[in-house]
DNA sequence: TCAATAACGCTACCAGCAGTATCGAAACTA
DNA sequence: TAGTTTCGATACTGCTGGTAGCGTTATTGA
């Protein structure tokens, strides 16, 4: 084996993450996140099938693993909401986020990458340390995930403290087993 | 004034619907839809500035006035999530949902186009139908759309009825005065 | 020390799409 | 009939995601 494959990734996230933090997702081309992580754009798609594929592993290292600790089921789920409510306030995550789950959309392909490299290893860590079946846990992600996102993209600004307080008191009762519904 | 502005509006925003829900939002593109419409590329952008704008314009259309009764707040905002749901899963809305609100978000200007002729409508007519203030309705809003959307995305597929009935119960304690947290 | 090899950089390129410009034709008005 | 305004058609620009080819560099292994 030749030039080890260096491990240039970190700098590729970071370079990611910069250019979608300055340009937004839409404008930060591919060319653009190469000449900032100082290679070229050839050797990006010889690591990722694509630039959804490369934001999502941009992603996935970002996040890292999620801490999901806590002394019962309703502190390790306000832990992770508060968590993920960070980490998508953070420079360029967000709108990487936004950006992908977008390009997703209409991109069966993508869409593939972005459920199993992002969202079900944490589904799946969600599902054994809350003791949750997968239709509540995936339910939960949508309210959370999806409210996130919608309040970065209408506002362009991450959610306040106060309404992340709020998110957290609306799908805690969610995971007990009867939802005080008549 | 010759030629009159025959109103061809309803027929292109057909024209959208269709093509959207046919080949998705990113591969529709203007030239297919005026195509469809039966009229020249041009005169789309003589109505419209952007390919986001007219996609609005077709969901404004789409969605008309909100259909806001009921006999009691909460009666009137199940109602409200009801029809916004089943608006979202005919074919090509919730697509075509996705994509402007994926454009808007490294868009500025389709951004306020977005907020100013879809969403301010219903919020404002939401803030005096239901008595609520202003975050709060844009906090329901952020997480009835926002979940919808974010499932829509993921599965390709409209959210289940008893999923819409889970967010029914989840966002009606929102609406009053002290949300019983502790 | 010296090939062989694998990944890299560079340049050029293709295809697709949003949006613009131009101009002749059609249709309505007065 | 003359004038006005919109429409259709065509051609074009600019940008971007993604690909191809080729010379180069650095590492391995003998």
């Amino acid at each position: 084996m030749a030039r080890p494959r260096t491990g240039i990734d970190p700098e590729v996230f970071a370079a990611t993450r910069k250019t979608v933090h300055e340009l937004g997702y839409a404008r930060a081309t591919v060319d653009r996140i190469a000449a900032e992580a100082g290679i070229a754009k050839t050797t990006i798609y010889r690591r990722w099938p694509s630039k959804g594929a490369l934001v999502t592993a941009c992603l996935v290292d970002a996040f890292g693993p999620a801490p999901l600790t806590g002394a019962s089921t309703e502190e390790i789920l306000a832990g992770a909401v508060r968590w993920i409510a960070a980490k998508i306030g953070e420079p360029g995550i967000g709108a990487a986020f936004a950006g992908v789950f977008t390009d997703a959309v209409n991109d069966p392909e993508l869409c593939v990458i972005l459920s199993t490299r992002l969202q079900d290893p944490y589904r799946v860590v969600m599902q054994e340390t809350l003791g949750l079946a997968e239709p509540k846990v995936l339910f939960i992600i949508d309210v959370v995930v999806g409210t996130l996102l919608h309040r970065m993209g209408m506002t362009g600004e991450p959610m306040a403290d106060d309404d992340v307080e709020a998110l957290i008191a609306l799908v805690t009762p969610v995971t007990k087993p009867a939802p005080a519904r008549s």
